[in-house]
DNA sequence: GTTTACCGGGCAATTACTTCA
DNA sequence: CGTGAAGTAATTGCCCGGTAA
């Protein structure tokens, strides 16, 4: 795992975690609903798989007006309409219904991809081509892992920012260590009475010849920073336990 | 058993259309 | 009314696994 800003101003990040997979489709029932466009379509339940047959006309006229269904006979429009050069009449966009956005969020939520059978189930049921069955399931999927992947970012910009935070404070920790170390050159070094080891060091020192741990190498204990909260041992070990796998503490998943 | 060609499905990137503020 | 932003349906191109020859 490695998180590296890309540059020391900006939270912006370069991530790669090994082993982290990203939000493999899983059944969700969170997030189907929160694109802004269903109080749109609530607003205007329009059935856009219907165009007015006189496009050119009415203007405004509205519901009176004649529609007739496209979505069946666009594919069969394309093949004859396409052979008329590059320039073919411009792409109509489909725009689902309430109740068919509902329907396909609805399996969605149980199922992220279709087999044939199905597709052809739910397209017929939806009165969709079962090419825009699948479509609409790709489109969702990847809105699915779009937003967990704003949500994973998020995260990791904070992660960051109190790894950040937290590296500050330390070296400005060794900063002082150190200030209180020459401060005490002329002392005699094996001043067990103002310096003390982290337990784990000790039991490591306990089995060698070392006797001081200098300040650059591993971790030390001066009694005057021993009145702070914790320790900077501790706070490395600290960092060491937490450090080491932050994506398994994702707290919010997508599903 | 291995290779090759073909096919279908999934995905990323992109385009194009629609709606709204 | 024109415009930009946002949302999303649709297209394109590539990759990969399965399968038959």
């Amino acid at each position: 795992m490695s998180v590296l800003p890309t540059s020391s101003t900006c939270l912006e990040l370069a991530i790669s975690i090994p082993g982290f997979v990203s939000s493999r489709s899983l059944p969700s029932s969170g997030d189907h609903t929160g694109n802004g466009n269903s109080m749109r379509m609530m607003m205007k339940d329009l059935d856009i798989n219907q165009v007015p047959r006189d496009s050119g006309g009415g203007g405004g006229g509205g519901g009176e007006e004649e529609w007739t269904t496209t979505v069946a006979s666009m594919e069969d429009e394309e093949e004859e309409t396409n052979n008329d050069g590059a320039s073919g009449p411009p792409r109509k966009k489909l725009r689902l219904t309430t109740e068919q956005s509902r329907i396909l969020e609805e399996t969605f939520r149980f199922n992220h991809s279709l087999n044939p059978k199905q597709k052809e189930d739910l397209a017929m049921q939806l009165k969709l081509k079962a090419r825009q069955v699948e479509v609409w399931f790709q489109n969702r999927r990847a809105r699915s892992k779009l937003k967990q992947t704003e949500i994973e970012c998020e995260y990791l910009k904070r992660w960051f920012g109190s790894l950040r935070e937290q590296n500050r404070r330390l070296q400005k920790e060794v900063e002082e260590l150190r200030a209180i170390k020459v401060g005490r050159c002329d002392e005699p070094l094996h001043s067990a009475s103002t310096l003390t080891m982290c337990p784990s060091c000790e039991q490591v020192a306990a089995g060698t010849s070392t006797t001081m741990h200098d300040i650059d190498k591993g971790p030390i204990r001066t009694t005057a920073s021993a009145t702070n909260q914790t320790s900077l041992s501790s706070k490395v070990h600290t960092i060491h336990n937490h450090s080491r796998h932050p994506s398994a503490a994702f707290p919010h998943k997508i599903h």
